[in-house]
DNA sequence: AGGGATATTGAGAATTGTTATCAATAGGGT
DNA sequence: ACCCTATTGATAACAATTCTCAATATCCCT
């Protein structure tokens, strides 16, 4: 999706919040918005650290989250990484235990067999979270 | 089960690793095994801090998972609870976002799908995660 | 455009969960 | 019973994140 696009669904909670705008905040927004990557708070910082402090990078980074605009990922105890999440669809996550890549899937039989386990429990599913944890084809080479 | 038998797998394991057994350690792992739970380490450390220490809880609950005793459960970036696993088929969890109750399930066609879905990327399964948040039966009364 | 109320920022302190350090203690082979 | 060394407990260290507060920037009002 263009920043155009996602700048102006921060731009329109932080007026519906009340909030002002900064030059900090969309710096953050399109530095997470340019990686391909999911990045971690410090990492994201290490690319801003000349303009930006620590402290705004987490405060963007949980309003981003907050707004809808970005995930939170967590793998195991890792430390905390974002993507942006606006206009995608949910996917779950092949992991490799060897060289840490992440390959994002989709799978729609799962989601609907996670929606008859929440049916038989009388659950009332509002999201879900699966991880497959494993080595990537490249890696079982070597 | 019995905790005999699960003294007994961490007994095999001290002693194939050459280690010492502890009075200790017996009682952090007769706790875990007697609560019903997914404790924290704290909150087991609030069990028997009248005789270990908080670094001996922690040490502890390292070695039973390093022996295949126990599993770490992550949640969001909620603190590390620890279950006992030995004995026990892997299932996957509902969590009750509003009283934050784990419950238990196990789903034979979505391990086969998820088998599936590693198969189609050419990645070696090794284990998986699966959440689903939601509201549970109680909690949606209120 | 300029002034003023207040949201935002940055530096560093505080907090939380966990691991490392190290002297005192205890397990177990001889 | 003795000795070697694994284990323990108190506390320091650490990493990730949030809080504090004075300085700065935004933007509403005129």
């Amino acid at each position: 999706m263009e920043f155009v696009k996602i700048k102006e669904k921060l731009d329109n909670y932080i007026e519906q919040e009340g909030m002002r705008h900064s030059s900090q905040r969309e710096e953050v927004l399109r530095t997470l918005w340019q990686s391909e990557k999911h990045l971690s708070a410090e990492e994201l910082y290490n690319e801003v650290k000349e303009n930006i402090g620590i402290a705004t990078v987490y405060r963007s980074l949980n309003l981003f989250t907050e707004c809808g605009l970005c995930n939170e990922i967590y793998f195991n105890n890792e430390t905390t990484r974002y993507e942006i999440s606006y206009g995608k669809k949910h996917h779950d996550h092949l992991i490799c235990k060897k060289c840490g890549k992440y390959i994002e899937v989709r799978n729609d039989k799962i989601e609907k067999i996670q929606k008859q386990v929440a049916r038989n429990n009388n659950f009332l599913l509002k999201s879900h979270k699966m991880d497959l944890y494993g080595v990537c084809e490249e890696c079982q080479k070597e």
